[in-house]
DNA sequence: CGGAAATGCCGTCACTATCT
DNA sequence: AGATAGTGACGGCATTTCCG
């Protein structure tokens, strides 16, 4: 699968909309243009050795999953399931409880990789600047040595 | 010390690529 | 074609940092 990163990974969010139909309409348009938008990227893969466990936090339920439980989707499974039995409504339900469940611990491991992703970047430059420092040393003392044989 | 700004983490949605 | 996994983007909340 082909992944991009953007550069800028982390940004402040100074926008609050509600969490209302009309935000997520908002949302969703704005989500549509910034995804297209973006053109510049990285690969994520990690070729270093230098992973390191990463630290996931305990399952707790965060706040968002109370602020909007019952999107425009689940709505729409709702109101198939009104029309016939409670069985499909209990299904789409269901349905919708696992595919959040799964969505939330993938997003989990989205982060961790990505955390650990950074973390080895970071090690690289840390190590590539050391050499870089090295290199610079050891020409500087071979072209001492070259001028002492010179004169 | 209190409020504003910054940062971090989370859950959710939308979208895409891949699999079956 | 539908199911699924992965991920960017977003808003919300909690915590930390900064500044008057």
């Amino acid at each position: 699968m082909v992944m991009s990163m953007p550069l800028i990974v982390n940004c402040t969010h100074s926008l609050a909309f509600g969490c209302g139909n009309i935000s997520m309409l908002q949302k969703t348009l704005k989500r549509t243009v910034s995804s297209r938008e973006r053109g510049i990227g990285c690969s994520m893969a990690i070729t270093g050795d230098e992973t390191e466990a990463g630290s996931v936090a305990a399952g707790d339920l965060g706040n968002s999953q109370l602020c909007n439980p019952t999107s425009n989707r689940l709505k729409a499974e709702s109101r198939v399931g009104s029309l016939g039995s409670q069985k499909p409504l209990e299904d789409a339900l269901q349905k919708r409880a696992l595919r959040l469940m799964k969505n939330r611990e993938a997003a989990r491991e989205c982060r961790r990789k990505k955390k650990e992703y950074v973390r080895c970047l970071e090690n690289r430059v840390a190590v590539l600047e050391q050499q870089n420092k090295t290199l610079i040393d050891e020409l500087r003392a071979l072209k001492d040595i070259y001028q002492h044989k010179v004169e």
